[in-house]
DNA sequence: GCCGTTTTCGGCCCGACTGTTTTCAGTCG
C-alpha cells in the first residue's frame, strides 16, 4: 500500500479529534490531534517515513501515543480507535457540527435525545418545532439552524468553497481601502492586521486597525466607500462591511496607547498568539488585545506599538511574515537564542530567471520585456518560453527556439544595461526526458525546467521524473515544483524532500514561482530547501509586462515566510556573481 | 495527548458573543 501524505496523515488526525470532542474527551486531547493535525500539514518531509524510521516523535507536538497510531494509518491505512468512533457516531453529525453556532456538545444531545444524525434531519425537527423543548435550547435555535442550513446550501449551490481569497485579490480591496482611511482627516494610524498582512497565500476577510481622533466619522468613511457593497455594523468601535467582492472588512477604532496590544493581537497567527501567551503566563504575565497583565503588579501595561509588547514578553519584534509559530519566538528570546534572520526585502532583487513573450504565450515582446526589467533595475532577465510539447498554441519548435535564440542575443546587443539570457522553460515529460535536444539546450544561455502535463502520476513517478531533470547537465533549476493553484488546485503528489536533496546535490536551484495564485515553492518547503543548501530563486514568471513587477512582492513575501535572507536567494546576485552560479558555468559542454 | 528555566504530574491563552439563563455553558476567532 502507497505510503500516506501528510495532508492525508493530517485529515485522519483532525477527523480523530472531532470524534473524540463528540465523544466527550478533555478538551486539551482534542486540541492534541489538531495541533499534530497542523503541524503534520506543514511537515516538509514524509510523516509516513519518519514514522516508519521511528523518528516522527521528533516533531513537536507528536507523541508516544500518536506514534502508535501513526503507525497503525501507515501500516493499515486506519487507526483503529477512529473506526470506533465512525461506528458509534453517524458521519452525519461531525457534517452538523461545522455547521456555525452548532458544536460537539450540542450535537451530541440532538443526536442522543431526538436521534438528529444528519443535516436532513435537523433541518426536519426544527420545521417540526420539536428542538425548543429540550434544555437548554429554544425557539431561537431552531430558527438559527435553519438559517445556517439555508446558508449552507446556498453556498454549496454557488460551488463556494471555503469562501478565501487568493491574497493578490485580497490586497485589491485592502489597499484602496488603507489608503481611503489614511487619507481622512480624523485619522492617525491605519494599519492591516490578519492574515493579509503575514502575507498569507489566501484569506477570509480583512482586519484593518486604526487610531483617530473621531472614531465614528473614520468608521463612516469605511461605509461610504464605493468599494461597500453593505453595512453589517457602524460604531464609535469601527465598523463592519461587505464589499461588492464579497470581502468582509472589519475596522477596529482603538485608542492610541491600545493600538500595539490590538494590531499585534489581530495579526495573528492564533498559533503564534498562544504559545506567545503561554510563554508568558510561565513568567507571570497575561496577554490580551487589551494589554499585559503583571500577576505581581496587579497593573496591565498597554502598548502604543507593537515593538512595546514584544519588548515587554522578552522578545526582540517579530516580523507578521514569521508569525507562524515556526520557532520565531525561541529566535526572538532578548537573552541568547540564535537570533531572527534578516529578511529578504523586494529591492534586493537583481533579475528575474523566468519570463514569457509573445514567442509562446506571453503578451509582449522581448524589447518591451527587456525594458521593464530595466525599469525595475534589474542586471539580468532570462527570457523562457514554453518549450515544444507546451501545446495550446504556444509552443516553440526547435527550429522557432534558434530563431528564438538569435533574437535574444540581438535585443541583449541592443540593451548594453541589461543582460538578457536565452532561455527556455522546458517541460519534463512524464518520463523525465526534456523536450528539446540536449545540443540546443546546451546552447542556451538558461534552462528552467517544469511540469505542464499528466499531473496525477503517482508519487514515486512524479518524485522521479523531476529528479531525473533535476540531473540533467542542462537544466539550472526547476520551475513551480509542486503545480499547485492556491484556492483552485492542489499540489501534485511529488516527494519534496527527494527533490531537495537531488537540487543540494546537484547544484540545480529551486524557484519560488511568484506568480500569486502559485507561490510555488511554498514557505515551508523554500524553507527546508534553503536549509538544505540549495540555491532559491525569486521568478515572476511573467507574461506580460506589468507583471514583472507586480509578481515579486508575493514571491517575496513567500521567501520571507521562509525566513530567509537575501544571501540565500541566489537572484539578488549582481549579474557578474550569479553567471558562474549556474550549474551550466560549471559543465564541460559536449562535443558538437 | 503533550510537555518541562518553578512540573515526569498537573498544567495546558484570552475574551466576546449568544441564548438560555437567574450565573453560565457552548461556541467562536
Amino acid at each position: 500500500m502507497a505510503d500516506p501524505t501528510n495532508s492525508e496523515i493530517a485529515a485522519a488526525f483532525d477527523e480523530l479529534g472531532d470524534l473524540y470532542e463528540l465523544d466527550g474527551a478533555i478538551i486539551h486531547r482534542v486540541v492534541a490531534y489538531r495541533n499534530a493535525a497542523k503541524v503534520v500539514r506543514d511537515a516538509s518531509v514524509s510523516v509516513a517515513a519518519l514514522t516508519r524510521d521511528g523518528r516522527v516523535t521528533e516533531l513537536p507536538g507528536i507523541g508516544a501515543t500518536l506514534e502508535t497510531k501513526l503507525v497503525a494509518l501507515v501500516e493499515t491505512g486506519d487507526i483503529p480507535q477512529a473506526a470506533r468512533l465512525r461506528a458509534k457516531f453517524p458521519a452525519g453529525l461531525l457534517e452538523m457540527t461545522r455547521l456555525p453556532g452548532l458544536g460537539p456538545k450540542r450535537a451530541r444531545r440532538l443526536y442522543e435525545e431526538l436521534g438528529v444524525d444528519s443535516l436532513q434531519s435537523l433541518e426536519t425537527a426544527a420545521r417540526q418545532q420539536r428542538i425548543r423543548d429540550l434544555k437548554g435550547f429554544g425557539v431561537r435555535a431552531e430558527e438559527n439552524f435553519l438559517a445556517a442550513i439555508a446558508r449552507a446550501n446556498a453556498d454549496a449551490a454557488d460551488g463556494k468553497t471555503g469562501g478565501r481569497f487568493v491574497l493578490d485579490r485580497a490586497l485589491a480591496i485592502a489597499e484602496p481601502l488603507l489608503e481611503l482611511l489614511r487619507a481622512h482627516p480624523t485619522s492617525h494610524r491605519v494599519e492591516l492586521a490578519g492574515s493579509a498582512r503575514r502575507w498569507a497565500d489566501s484569506v477570509k476577510d480583512l482586519d484593518i486597525i486604526a487610531t483617530a481622533d473621531d472614531p465614528r466619522a473614520l468608521a463612516e468613511a469605511l461605509t461610504a466607500s464605493d468599494l461597500v457593497e453593505s453595512i453589517a455594523g457602524v460604531g464609535d468601535a469601527g465598523a463592519r462591511v461587505r464589499t461588492h467582492s464579497g470581502m468582509g472588512v472589519d475596522l477596529k477604532v482603538v485608542a492610541p496607547d491600545q493600538f500595539g496590544n490590538l494590531l499585534q493581537h489581530f495579526s495573528g497567527s492564533k498559533e503564534h498568539n498562544m504559545a506567545l501567551r503561554e510563554a508568558a503566563v510561565k513568567r507571570g504575565l497575561h496577554v490580551s488585545e487589551y494589554g499585559v497583565l503583571d500577576d505581581a503588579t496587579g497593573e496591565t501595561l498597554r502598548c502604543a506599538t507593537e515593538q512595546e509588547v514584544y519588548a515587554e514578553l522578552g522578545y526582540a519584534y517579530i516580523e507578521p511574515e514569521l508569525r507562524e509559530n515556526r520557532g520565531e519566538l525561541r529566535a526572538a528570546l532578548l537573552d541568547g537564542g540564535s537570533g531572527l534572520p534578516e529578511l529578504i526585502r523586494e529591492e534586493d532583487v537583481r533579475g528575474d530567471l523566468h519570463s514569457h513573450t509573445t514567442a509562446s504565450d506571453g503578451r509582449n515582446e522581448i524589447e518591451e520585456m527587456a525594458e521593464a526589467a530595466q525599469a525595475l533595475g534589474y542586471e539580468y532577465l532570462a527570457i523562457t518560453d514554453h518549450s515544444a510539447s507546451h501545446g495550446f498554441g504556444d509552443e516553440v519548435s526547435a527550429e522557432q527556439l534558434e530563431i528564438q535564440i538569435e533574437r535574444i542575443h540581438a535585443a541583449n546587443a541592443a540593451f548594453p544595461g541589461i543582460e538578457l539570457l536565452a532561455g527556455s522553460e522546458v517541460n519534463i515529460m512524464p518520463d523525465g526526458s526534456l523536450d528539446y535536444p540536449d545540443e540546443l539546450l546546451a546552447r542556451l544561455d538558461w534552462v528552467i525546467a517544469s511540469v505542464h502535463s499528466s499531473f496525477r502520476i503517482d508519487e514515486r513517478a512524479m518524485t522521479e521524473r523531476v529528479v531525473a531533470a533535476i540531473e540533467h547537465p542542462w537544466v539550472d533549476a526547476i520551475g513551480h515544483l509542486t503545480g499547485r493553484k492556491i484556492e483552485a488546485r492542489p499540489p501534485y503528489a511529488i516527494d519534496v524532500e527527494r527533490v531537495i536533496e537531488a537540487a543540494a546535490r546537484t547544484g540545480t536551484m529551486l524557484e519560488i514561482n511568484a506568480a500569486p495564485d502559485r507561490r510555488d515553492l511554498n514557505d515551508v518547503h523554500a524553507r527546508a530547501a534553503a536549509q538544505a543548501g540549495v540555491r532559491i530563486l525569486v521568478n515572476s514568471d511573467a507574461h506580460r509586462t506589468r507583471t514583472l513587477a507586480s509578481s515579486r512582492r508575493y514571491g517575496i513575501a513567500t521567501a520571507r515566510r521562509a525566513w530567509l535572507t537575501a544571501e540565500q536567494v541566489a537572484n539578488t546576485r549582481g549579474w557578474a556573481q550569479f553567471a558562474p552560479l549556474r550549474k551550466r558555468a560549471g559543465t564541460v559542454s559536449p562535443p558538437g
